[in-house]
DNA sequence: AACTGATGCAACCGCCTGCTG
DNA sequence: ACAGCAGGCGGTTGCATCAGT
């Protein structure tokens, strides 16, 4: 479902990320924030470009993302505000909580933006019918239209997925540690076991060039990832 | 079983904006 | 005022998976 990976002229390697990318970013994220999402790749010893690093962590990594089907307020809130502005993901995803700008985008195109079609065809229609000579332009269904017109939606929410679960505030809460989840790891031992890796990654990785860990197989980066640019410290905590 | 088109979604690309010197 | 840089955003793409034939 992803890109396969490859490593573009520069030596900055694309598409899907691997496990272990992910833990480097997370955990290095943990420790030192992310003043500078240009550099971080650097220091985090990940041979991606800093807004590759950015999308992962926004719309992937970062804790109390809301994964799973969307509820019917979801689908309801998306609608109205894309009603309200546009195609404006970043400010509607400001009301979902532990939704993304990309998620929301790709939902609206996948699921909600085929009732909204229908939804204009036959308004458009209508109101062809009724009034031929105005403008068909683009009118998107009212919430009551899509409650009434979409019962798809409605199914949809119904069968919501019990993969997340909620706060009683209505808030996300993840069924074990945001990390476990992001890097599939679903028995409690496989967190320790992670959580032990990292703690080998801070005692040795963390105080080391990364190039000669092990935590990466030899090939892993290209040369010109381990050349001048790489020689310069890492780490400095 | 094999093939094909549709779907979902992670990731990339390019542009815009805001900040800093 | 201007240029350069970094972050952010929206549009688009690539590909695995699913469903239908």
């Amino acid at each position: 479902m992803v890109r396969a990976p490859y490593f573009d002229k520069n030596g900055i390697k694309r598409g899907a990320w691997s496990d272990e990318e992910d833990k480097r970013l997370i955990s290095y994220i943990e420790r030192q924030g992310h003043p500078n999402w240009r550099q971080l790749p650097k220091f985090a010893g990940l041979a991606r470009c800093g807004k590759s690093c950015r999308l992962r962590w926004m719309n992937y990594l970062r804790p109390n993302l809301k994964r799973g089907n969307y509820t019917q307020k979801e689908e309801q809130t998306i609608t109205d505000l894309h009603k309200k502005h546009g195609n404006k993901w970043s400010l509607i995803a400001e009301n979902l909580p532990g939704r993304t700008d990309n998620e929301i985008k790709n939902y609206w195109h996948s699921h909600l933006k085929k009732f909204s079609q229908t939804n204009e065809i036959t308004t458009c229609d209508d109101e062809f019918e009724s009034n031929p000579t105005q403008s068909t332009e683009f009118e998107r269904p009212t919430n009551d239209a899509v409650s009434a017109d979409s019962p798809h939606i409605l199914e949809s929410s119904l069968s919501m997925s019990s993969e997340t679960s909620y706060n009683e505030d209505n808030s996300p809460s993840f069924s074990s540690s945001h990390i476990e989840s992001t890097v599939n790891l679903s028995r409690e031992e496989d967190s320790v076991a992670l959580w032990e890796t990292f703690g080998g990654l801070s005692s040795n990785f963390w105080t080391e060039p990364f190039i000669s860990e092990n935590a990466f197989s030899q090939d892993y980066f290209p040369i010109s990832c381990c050349g001048e640019e790489m020689d310069e410290p890492f780490f400095i905590w």
